[in-house]
RNA sequence: GGGAUGUUAGCUCAAUCGGUAGAGCAGCUGACUUUUAAUCAGCGGGUUGUAGGUUCAAGUCCUACACAUCCCA
């Protein structure tokens, strides 16, 4: 106790340099209490038998002062708040079920005194049974408890939580142990892949993983990262799809393949973009794009029903509803009512005129982009409710299918839910030749500049030139449907942890790391 | 890349026209045997993001930089 009044006395103890925070000294000195009182300071294990919502399952009510002390509860968990009261004292203990308040009295408890040096945030045991307090709270009595941890750190505020974002982010943890929507949001998106992978497990769809690292970085537009094999002395890239290697899975004869995996795009970050994310891919053999869309449409919609119980949801404000079938509506159709032109979209010199004088600003965006630049103008942030834009342009679809009746079109339908692109779903593209013809004229692009451009893979093209099905496909972002499904408007929040800058000084570790 | 706003105690936030940097929670000491944002009394805790500048005087005004949030490309 002398020694917390004389920090100055600077002795080389590796458990207290020098310039800690004066809180974490209080805790240390606590730990220290604990030791002194017998406790181990860092047991190995705990037997807990329960969690807490169990207690308040098989206990929802009772008479104030009602006691089960026949049933005994070991719980384990952390100490968010504390109530001291002299001869009696109160902790709320949380768990990964929810939390329980747990009494503890001076002539009841094991051990009663040491209660003092728990601190909040510290991850305690506790045995006892159930009662009704004076407030007719369902309360676990304490027979005897045990430290499991010390926390160093004070938790944030218990009213307001964490409020900063980038910290919040940062140290994931505690925003985890201290926002419970935070929890939630996590716990909604692991259900989300399960039951993604139910439905097309039970489509008898196989899951598959495909490589990560890549000679050729392929599937769609997107600069890639870029690493190095030493032993190979090879560099490779990091994938920004999982297209090229299902279709080849396809190809050998696997007729249904999903997979859901992260891709990585080296890229700017901002609301809806992180340099890594998570995609779903689902190919299916002897489909097309309209068999795709109706097996994205019953997914989606199971998937709500299971999630909310009901196909309408809000989103930021906005009704959104999953009832089947979702709407189709043809993209050059749509193009040319919203935007109110008088002559065809696809006639790309008119269009390029027509677009300069409206809107200056895309007067850089090369031909090929313009109407998919003018559809995120003019008919994308109107598709509220789930809305397959149906026949894009061929330009902007290298791996997909022409459509079979309208020439410049593909068969390829872009999911739109709440103005955002959810899922591209694609007529796959199995004529080797024509292939081959479109990656030359995206070779050309690159020549030409444009380094998003796709990369010619020849292994990809001779697994096309071995013969793949006509084959369904489709991709849908993970983080982006997690979001829908959670009405968060930053992949920051679905992401547990996304990409942040590295701390430089004046963060977490502070000190040591000055430049000379 | 451009613009707007912000950065103050562990957390959440104040600080008037440029005039001694504050509160709640958390922490420390004490009281209290059914509290629950416990209460009561007392006490500590700050390089105001960083570096310059203006000024008798800067959290506040100016410049640059760093980082963040939002909007736009």
């Amino acid at each position: 106790m002398s020694e917390l009044s004389t920090p100055e006395s600077s002795r080389p103890d590796p458990l207290r340099p020098s310039g800690l925070h004066e809180q974490t000294i209080s805790r240390l000195n606590n730990l220290d209490a604990l030791r002194e009182a017998g406790f181990e300071a860092f047991p190995y294990s705990y037997p807990q038998t329960h969690h807490a919502a169990d207690v308040l399952r098989a206990h929802p009510a009772g008479e104030v002062g009602q006691k089960w002390e026949d049933q005994t509860y070991s719980l384990a968990g952390r100490v968010m708040q504390f109530r001291h009261m002299g001869g009696a004292a109160f902790a709320d203990v949380q768990d990964e079920s929810g939390t329980l308040q747990v009494y503890f009295g001076k002539k009841t408890t094991e051990e009663f005194a040491a209660t003092k040096k728990i601190d909040l945030g510290d991850i305690i045991g506790v045995r006892g049974f159930p009662f009704v307090t004076k407030t007719g709270q369902v309360t676990l009595e304490a027979q005897t408890w045990q430290p499991l941890v010390k926390s160093l750190h004070p938790l944030p505020s218990k009213f307001y939580g964490l409020q900063d974002e980038e910290l919040r982010a940062r140290r994931r943890y505690v925003d985890l142990m201290i926002n419970p929507e935070s929890r939630e949001v996590y716990r909604t998106r692991s259900r989300i892949v399960r039951a993604i992978r139910h439905f097309l497990d039970d489509q008898n769809f196989m899951e598959v993983e495909g490589p990560t690292l890549q000679v050729v970085a392929g599937g769609t537009e997107a600069k890639p990262f870029k690493t190095f094999h030493n032993a190979l002395g090879h560099e490779f890239s990091m994938r920004i799809s999982l297209e090229l290697y299902l279709k080849r899975l396809i190809v050998g004869g696997f007729e249904r393949v999903y997979e859901i995996g992260r891709n990585y795009r080296n890229e700017g970050i901002d609301r809806t973009h992180n340099p890594e994310f998570t995609m779903l891919e689902a190919y299916f053999a002897y489909g097309d794009y309209e068999d795709m869309m109706r097996l994205v449409e019953t997914m989606l919609h199971g998937l709500v029903m299971e999630l909310r119980g009901t196909p309408v949801i809000e989103y930021q404000g906005k009704t959104v509803d999953f009832s089947l079938p979702f709407k189709r509506l043809d993209f050059v159709a749509a193009l040319t009512e919203a935007a109110a032109l008088d002559f065809d979209p696809l006639d790309l010199a008119k269009l390029r005129e027509w677009s300069d004088a409206k809107h200056p600003e895309f007067r850089k965006v090369p031909d090929y982009k313009l109407l998919d630049k003018l559809g995120g103008e003019y008919v994308e942030p109107s598709l509220i409710n789930p809305t397959f834009l149906t026949n894009m342009p061929l330009v902007i679809s290298p791996l997909v299918k022409a459509h079979r009746e309208r020439p410049g079109l593909a068969e390829r339908a872009d999911l739109y839910v709440a103005g955002f692109e959810l899922a591209p779903i694609y007529s796959e593209l199995n004529d080797a030749l024509d292939q081959r013809a479109r990656f030359e004229a995206q070779t050309a692009r690159r020549d030409a500049g444009d380094d998003e451009a796709h990369e010619q893979d020849e292994d990809f093209l001779l697994a096309l030139e071995y013969g793949m099905p006509p084959t369904a496909g489709m991709g849908m972002g993970i983080d982006r449907l997690t979001m829908l499904l959670t009405d968060r408007d930053s992949i920051r929040d679905v992401l547990l942890f996304p990409l942040l800058r590295p701390e430089t000084s004046g963060g977490a570790a502070q000190g040591e790391q000055a430049e000379e």
